[in-house]
DNA sequence: GACTATAATGAGAATCACTCCCATCCTCAA
DNA sequence: TTGAGGATGGGAGTGATTCTCATTATAGTC
């Protein structure tokens, strides 16, 4: 088994798989989409995908966002700022949690130890099950003020 | 001591002096919206705000929300939908996270264990250290269905 | 390699939550 | 009472996001 393969190879092997599976093509608008989500490494804003690939057009960018959302390749998060962000989604980076800079919306990841986040989700199932409701994902933020913003 | 002072009384006198502190007065207006949030004890959105308190005018409730959210009594959350959910500030509730139903929105509220809580606490304020922010405050959810959503 | 059905594209129009404006009203201190 | 500044609310404005639709690219099929 090769253990060699470059892991974007994996990722765009993936994100195909995906999109096969709601009979979506994987474009060139749609890769250039990922590969720049796979570069940031943190969640972009639309005006920063767009710096980052200044050849897509916004209308495309918008929907192609949707549908990589809609079949689990990207995840669409709200912050607190008037833009919504975009990230891979963990089913292509693991999970994760996000720093949010309440100055100036800038998100960065981070993870926390494994025993915890076992802690976590039970307590977190536990709620969900007296609540009556079905658990999906949790989502584990620190807002604060980043080096820049302090 | 009196202990049986209104819960409701502590509120007013609460949201009073933090507007106080920032030269803003408690008119009937903000009183109502404050009455609102707390009657609904889960965040809401603005049309279920006018829903709840029809003779508020838009414009003013957009306004004194933002005002409310300015001196600390008030908390504005960003939805999965497209609107922005308010609810009275863990100064006047205390600590808490939400369930989000990522089928219909609803919020609701609940809490873990006080001895997780500082567990996570000091999971945040290393991670936290480590990448330059200063933390403000964790902010801990679960996505799931609710129960007229599964 | 041509043919075709269907998906994808992109430029601009439309939507709509939210913010701003401003003439008028209210509050409070003197 | 009076006046000065805060508060109000109806309506216009803003801007991120979504929709429209004529055109173009794609993947099978022959």
């Amino acid at each position: 088994m090769a253990d060699h393969h470059h892991a974007a190879d994996d990722l765009h092997a993936t994100v195909t798989s995906l999109l096969r599976a709601d009979e979506q093509r994987y474009t060139a608008n749609r890769r250039a989409l990922i590969e720049a989500l796979a570069e940031a490494a943190s969640p972009l804003a639309l005006p920063e995908l767009l710096e980052r690939r200044p050849a897509l057009p916004q209308s495309s960018v918008y929907r192609n966002l949707a549908v990589l959302e809609r079949v689990g390749a990207v995840h669409r998060l709200a912050s607190s700022d008037e833009f919504a962000r975009f990230e891979l989604s963990e089913a292509l980076t693991g999970h994760h949690h996000h720093l949010i800079c309440s100055g100036c919306g800038r998100v960065e990841d981070f993870t926390v130890p494994p025993r915890l986040e076992r802690t976590l989700d039970r307590a977190l199932e536990e709620a969900a099950r007296s609540a009556g409701f079905e658990p999906e994902r949790h989502q584990l933020d620190l807002v604060g003020r980043c080096a820049d913003c302090r």
